[in-house]
DNA sequence: ATGAAAGCGCTAACAG
DNA sequence: CTGTTAGCGCTTTCAT
């Protein structure tokens, strides 16, 4: 059906090199000859296969990015700002949920090395990632946005907002603001980011004085969802505290709507303080005070590292030293805190 | 770097020819020669390359899902189901937000087509979309999900509720709750999901006797954010309306901030009704009545007959006749309704 | 049951 | 400036 460049050749009175050159653009080529080559490929709606075009090249103009689930809101923003530069830069962006298991990350790592991706965006990692490891060993481009550890500092390229200092300035300032009984809705603790974000809310403790209480602690269990069950039990407990500082904006939702159930009142009776900054936290019931890490931006800047990173190995044949790249996280004070 | 099946030939001593059989599960090759052959491949980590398969089959095993933008909530479940089954048939996706701009769009739409996808699950379609029609014209699967046109009907295969007998259902519910003054938020009315919702919404109103007055209508302006500012002026208007129906959760977020804004207890002094029934719904302060077109389970079924409309071409050469699959609706009444 | 050879559509030497 | 040729890695006749 689709016709190939040997047609247009044959169309165009000249051999299959010239309609290629006069596709890539190459400047040694008579006007007139590209002229009518390009009207012939203008009349016949060619349009080159680009699968043959990897095959020669190696090379797809194609990433991948890599996410726990699209459908937790965190990423969509990121996964928004990874495509549209991959659009503005010529290349095609491959999705991944990983649901945050094992086997199909290994699947997909898998399938992807087959399709010759030209390089991954992930942000799935997980706390042992030898897979990853093994992708930057075999000089593939890779970018983590927003989630790593510490031994990736120096070995992978990072987008990140140095989370235990967001968090350690959102706490000072709510103890700042008043609060002194700040528990805390914490997510998954293999993950760096939410040991980080626990260290600035210990540390901004320690520094104001206040004492830590462990049972103000909140463990993740399965989902986010949980936190709403979890958040009843601690009201029910008794336990005297003024405030949750929750580790995602997801958290604290669910946190507000048990802290509604039974009665409390989000801030006169209860503070409550997110980490992200998702698109409709400036219009959930309080508005939330929160952390922003621009996760637009980070998605953007993230498939911009990656390009570079590509166009890099494509000149020099190895990968750039990896970069760490600090996203300035932006306080949000709005009304679930006062 | 990776080794092709020429050298996986001469290390397990025979020909490509048998190393293709060997991979492709071609029941003539002794059972000797397989395992020497799939040992070779083990040992040396052997993986095909999915370009030049894909070059010589003609088929790329990768489907499209253009949506307008990740970042509505709405198309996260979506995206969700379609990769998931994509993943367990051994799809891959690749993931186009169009913006709802047609130039984004079309860009896309080349690009995929020289990228030889074998097919498109589409929930983007514009009110005039000639360039899925060519699509289908062209023999390639198409399926709409959730956005479609009477005009499709018939000619593209789509899955979707039917949008005015849900929101009829839903008005003549919330009628029957005692609403007598319903406003209504509207999405963008070229899509014909915005008018079908409307349709739903005015015969509920007719059937059960009530006055419909223009000037509780608010339109779409530019994005769902606005409806914070539209809500307002209603309020502020001074127009008497005992409830508001959005015809997305979104738009029902933005208008309970409002609401909040202005002292307006939901429900008590105010109902609000919304449509989509997003991840978030449940737990938003009041959490919300609605009415669930089961996203992920229609962006399971769109890619599963997407798939099937591969497979079917691949057998008979042209697609199937397009089919339309009609998704029950589910009725979520919460506490944002009395 | 296995191998030799041609070809998918494009590009890059090399030659002229 | 343009054409010829070989080859990217895999599959698929056609022989044997």
């Amino acid at each position: 059906m689709a016709l190939k460049i040997s047609e247009i050749a044959r169309l165009a009175e000249v051999s299959p090199a010239t309609v290629s050159r006069v596709l890539n653009g190459f400047p040694n080529v008579r006007k007139q000859t590209r002229d009518k080559v390009m009207e012939v490929i203008r009349r016949n709606n060619y349009r080159p296969s680009a699968i043959a075009h990897s095959l020669k090249a190696k090379q797809t103009d194609t990433i991948c990015l890599m996410l726990p689930n699209i459908q937790n809101m965190a990423y969509a923003p990121i996964t928004k700002g990874v495509e549209d530069v991959a659009r503005e830069r010529g290349y095609t962006v491959i999705l991944c949920n990983t649901n945050s298991d094992e086997e199909t990350e290994k699947q997909y790592f898998d399938k992807m090395k087959s399709r010759m991706v030209d390089g991954f965006v992930i942000t799935s990692a997980m706390p042992n990632h030898q897979n990853i490891f093994e992708l930057v060993a075999e000089e593939t481009p890779v970018v983590l946005c927003s989630r790593y550890y510490p031994e990736d500092v120096g070995k992978i390229e990072i987008c990140s907002i140095n989370n235990r200092d967001a968090s350690y300035a959102l706490i000072s300032e709510m103890i700042a603001h008043g609060y002194r009984r700040i528990a805390i809705a914490l997510g998954n603790e293999e993950i760096f980011y939410t040991t980080e974000r626990m260290r600035g809310y210990m540390d901004a403790l320690r520094d104001a004085g206040l004492e830590f209480d462990e049972r103000l602690v909140m463990h993740f269990e399965k989902e986010n969802r949980d936190f709403y069950r979890k958040t009843l039990e601690l009201i029910d407990s008794g336990l005297d505290f003024d405030s949750i500082f929750c580790t995602s904006d997801t958290k604290a939702i669910y946190a507000m709507r048990a802290l509604y159930e039974r009665g409390l009142k989000v801030p006169q009776d209860i503070g409550v303080f997110g980490f992200d900054n998702i698109d409709i936290s400036d219009s959930v019931t309080p508005p939330l005070t929160t952390v922003s890490q621009s996760p637009y931006l980070e998605g953007r800047l993230a498939g911009q590292c990656l390009i570079e990173q590509i166009e890099y190995k494509r000149k020099n044949g190895v990968l750039p030293p990896p970069r760490f790249h600090e996203i300035k996280p932006e306080l949000i004070i709005r009304q679930s805190s006062k």
